[in-house]
DNA sequence: GAAGTTGTTTATTA
DNA sequence: CTAATAAACAACTT
């Protein structure tokens, strides 16, 4: 699913393939991934108009446009990019098609439909009217303790929140707890500020490897539960069972006895 | 074929 | 007002 670093990996992307080319022409095949914003205006947004870089913050990916602002990007559950040059096999099944006039084609594909299509005027005063906290890479060590600290949550909870740091699913935060070791229901603010410091060194520290292999998974597999998300697997540490629990409201995968439960 | 899956939004309650 | 909680949504797998 995606997080920060396969977002991140999808911003490189679209650096490396899609940036500087005049736009031709755009097809909208789920008109439902819009938001505030209709096909017609984004189709005479985009028509003849240029990416010119972009900007990630949590899991959303803005391009900033030459004219008019940015297009916005989420990625859902299923979201995935593919640029390439049309030819029989093609199109592939897509909800948003940008055709260049260099003759390539960058589509948008999302199975499951959650993802988020808009046009954004200021990229700050969305992150802001929208409530999202700072992304995950950029938040300082006393800004993450001092929000941390005042929440009554299950610490899993708080780092899936994406209004107190953005960036970190369901996947990345069972791994972050592991290494941190401390049981996903603990209480947020009842853990030691050390142990809030290592959880966030934690976060940092896996987020960063994971864009450096381009969020590839098979690169990933030292870390346990990015790897090995089932009930009763034998934890890597202790030798222990691991344990299944729904928390807020996700499948979270620990083990009982390396992650210590604070109260 | 019912239940499980995740990121986000929305509704409800404290 | 903020914070916590639960449910809803999509569509595909088990």
């Amino acid at each position: 699913m995606p997080e920060l670093p396969e977002v991140e990996n999808f911003k490189n992307y679209i650096d490396e393939t899609s940036l500087h080319q005049k736009i031709a022409a755009i097809q909208i095949a789920a008109p439902e991934l819009l938001v505030n914003t209709t096909i017609d205006i984004l189709r005479d947004t985009l028509k003849g108009n240029v990416f010119e870089d972009t900007f990630r913050h949590g899991k959303f990916l803005f391009i900033r446009l030459l004219k008019n602002g940015f297009l916005m990007l989420h990625f859902g559950m299923t979201g995935d990019l593919l640029y390439y040059t049309p030819d029989k096999k093609y199109p592939k099944v897509y909800v948003l098609l940008i055709q260049f006039e260099n003759g390539r084609n960058l589509a948008f594909s999302d199975q499951r439909r959650l993802g988020k299509i808009g046009l954004v005027k200021n990229v700050e005063s969305f992150i802001k009217d929208r409530g999202y906290g700072k992304d995950a890479l950029k938040i300082s060590l006393e800004e993450f303790i001092a929000l941390f600290q005042k929440r009554r949550i299950a610490i899993k909870t708080a780092l899936m929140n994406q209004k107190i740091v953005a960036g970190v699913g369901n996947e990345f935060s069972d791994e972050i707890l592991f290494q941190s070791k401390v049981h996903p229901e603990s209480k947020s603010n009842v853990l030691p500020i050390e142990k809030l410091k290592e959880i966030y060194q934690h976060m940092l520290a896996i987020l960063q490897e994971a864009i450096e292999q381009n969020a590839d998974r098979s690169k990933l597999e030292h870390y346990f539960f990015l790897d090995h998300r089932k009930e009763g697997l034998k934890c890597p540490e202790c030798k222990g069972d691991t344990k299944l629990r729904t928390i807020g409201g996700r499948s979270s995968y620990f083990c009982p006895s390396c992650q210590k439960l604070y109260t």
